[in-house]
DNA sequence: TCAAAATAGTACACAAATGAAATATACAGG
DNA sequence: CCTGTATATTTCATTTGTGTACTATTTTGA
């Protein structure tokens, strides 16, 4: 019945035909993306409205839980999971709508501090009811217990999935 | 000490500033993005020596585990979870490279039949035991065991998702 | 039986993301 | 001090992905 099905036969039917395929990481790794993909387009289609898309929400949310709402954009790049040259064109747009100012450090001149603006900070918190009803529906299947379990998990899958990508 | 903390205090400071906001669906949604993001740089870097990418492998895989190798375009878009204007552009380049062929099908003339090539399949097939070796590292944190409950909460996870997404 | 609605796929203009090179600043060792 | 190396960010060409509109077929149901 769930779609997922689908994938999941594929799976099977490669380890019948080469049977070294580990069948369960195989799993893993595609449900992962699965459920990315839906947070991901179910983010664009409700912040459609908006004006923003997922990504943009994503930085804007990771400005808002830095001290004093200010952070580098490597800092962004990291916590957001987004590419470093991502986040700069990600943030000429997000200044260009004054959510966010850009100005370099005194205390290390390479270095650029990016602060969620008042305006800023109003339109993420305008987004934010909406967007946490959103993230209880993607979890409404699962139970207390069942979700502090899946965290547990999936941070031991993260930790693997970084040792390979270096990072 | 790993890498997610940073994006974990974001949203610790969040749900200071905002207490409604869901702590735990919101780690959730990240740790799958984080992850999701992880396995694909690992899977671009690790493929970019065979002239492909991640999702052209994807999709090659969703057909290498099609009954025959072949199947449709709205079947391949569902099983790799990308969008079927996708599929259409990502099969041009498939076919070029003569890793698949296209033809229509004689029972719903509205079908095309995608189908993996002799060629194709022995490119794919070339590609799996470093696959393997990939997806059996994105998962050496974890044993039999704590796969299999993943595996479990993360079914219920996608099925909320993609009951807020709309299929 | 035939119009309206649904389904399958593609085309295209545009948006988003990436890799690699370039720029600028800081740091460390001789 | 310099000089080489590491770090932080941006730029740019290119690749990848999306939304929407369009064509063609099939299905529905009145």
């Amino acid at each position: 019945m769930p779609s997922f099905d689908a994938t999941e036969r594929r799976v099977d039917r490669t380890c019948g035909r080469f049977p070294a395929f580990p069948r369960q990481p195989a799993l893993l790794v595609r449900l992962v993306k699965h459920i990315a993909r839906s947070v991901h387009d179910a983010g664009n289609a409700s912040l459609r409205a908006h004006g923003i898309n997922h990504t943009d929400y994503n930085i804007l949310m990771m400005l808002y839980g830095s001290e004093d709402a200010t952070c580098t954009p490597s800092d962004l790049a990291a916590a957001a999971g987004e590419k470093l040259a991502n986040i700069t064109r990600v943030c000429n747009a997000l200044c260009d709508k004054k959510f966010i100012t850009r100005a370099p450090s005194h205390d290390d001149r390479r270095k650029i501090m990016v602060r969620l603006t008042p305006a800023g900070r109003r339109f993420v918190e305008g987004l934010l009811p909406d967007m946490a009803d959103l993230l209880d529906a993607f979890t409404q299947g699962l139970d207390a217990r069942e979700q502090t379990t899946l965290e547990k998990l999936l941070k031991k899958m993260l930790a693997g999935a970084e040792a390979v990508a270096g990072q």
